[in-house]
DNA sequence: ATCGTAAATATATTGAAAGTATATCGAACG
DNA sequence: CGTTCGATATACTTTCAATATATTTACGAT
């Protein structure tokens, strides 16, 4: 286990960006956030500097830090190369996947049928779920790149459902997706891994965020 | 311009890990590096830590911190990883690039097909001129998240030519494939923008690598 | 005489450095 | 073979320095 403050206030300080309970372009008072979370400075510009490595925060020069900014077209970005990147890992997922993960996989969704119907409105046991299930697919492909920075992704859409408000409700067509998907994994069947995988992530209510906006880019310079 | 020495401690730690100057699994002495560098332990504690964070520099709990492993699975996985995500870019880069991407092009094509018969030998000339290729293309696909991620996936490419000692040699074939992706991206041939930039990473002495060496992965667990 | 601008100083906030404490690993001894 | 003690390197705190901004003051122009 990590016991370094650092790692507590910088999974802190991620988590409450991450939930908008620090707003994009908030600015970051170091006083206040170490009396806030009774840390030192070090560990808290340690953090910081994790942060700011991530583009979570960005810099100001001399002029103290900031909650980097979220903007529709930087969230549909980021959406678009999350959901090249799950397709990628599911169809790797369908190739390599081993007898420990398949076991992972009836276990995630015998847990969520069992559970989800006693959290209909509970966002965080819903978001917890979804990560789950990315999570183990991830797992399955064998590619510790690609985990760790869908993790990362996932961080993202987590925080523009927060940014932007949207309410999500996981249905029962949720689930069946999942199924589609860790059973087409299970087939060894790459093309339908991909394919469900790309279902999943378009009926999301990201992908409805990302479709009403258009991504305009001036086309000189 | 950064003026934070951290920043510059960074750079030149990463820069020697990249080049294996500070080969897999060396350590890291704090205080060695900190005279080596000309700066204080702070600067150099928060580079390593950002280090950490990308996962080029690894904790060894309280006992000091070392360079990554890098085995030849973890280079094949980086590299397929990176591959991916470049076609997607070349394709992205096809539908959405800018008067302004072409003008780059040109520059880039003319200005290394003028300068390669000076440094047929030249290494670090040809390394950052495949740098330049790919960062323009990735420029034109207008996603910021992309454009990050691949920039961190080509120096994880640069440092597994160097710590498996592969001699590159840029040919003429080389440019030829440089220019097949940009013109397809001119021409916004999505379709052929992919397909020229997978073979363009199929042709690299890293694929070579990742072919002769077998991807295993247990069974069981 | 008053308003505006520019320069200088003061203040606040970040960046760096050094000092202190703590944990871990190894070795030696019971 | 287990336990304890010591060495070494990290993690945190504290202090000091640098820099940027804001405020104030002075000078000039209208």
């Amino acid at each position: 286990m990590s016991k370094r403050k650092s790692d507590e206030a910088y999974g802190e300080l991620r988590s409450r960006i991450m939930m908008a309970i620090l707003p994009p372009n908030a600015v970051l008072d170091e006083r206040r956030l170490t009396e806030d979370l009774g840390l030192g400075r070090t560990p808290l510009r340690e953090a910081v500097l994790r942060l700011e490595q991530e583009g979570l925060v960005v810099s100001m020069g001399r002029r103290g830090y900031v909650v980097a900014s979220a903007t529709p077209a930087d969230m549909i970005r980021a959406y678009e190369l999350r959901r090249e990147l799950e397709c990628f890992t599911a169809g790797l997922a369908a190739e390599r996947r081993n007898a420990g993960d398949l076991e992972k996989f009836d276990a995630f969704l015998a847990r969520v049928a069992a559970e989800m119907d006693a959290h209909v409105d509970d966002l965080l046991w819903q978001l917890a779920a979804d990560e789950e299930f990315h999570r183990i697919v991830a797992d399955a492909s064998d590619n510790r790149f690609a985990q760790q920075y869908l993790a990362f992704l996932f961080g993202l859409s987590v925080r523009s459902l927060y940014v932007a408000r949207i309410p999500i409700t996981l249905v029962q067509e949720e689930i069946d997706n999942y199924r589609s998907v860790l059973t087409a994994i299970r087939m060894r069947d790459a093309a339908a891994a991909r394919a469900a995988m790309a279902r999943h992530l378009t009926i999301n209510p990201m992908q409805v965020m990302a479709d009403s906006l258009s991504g305009t880019r001036p086309q000189a310079g």
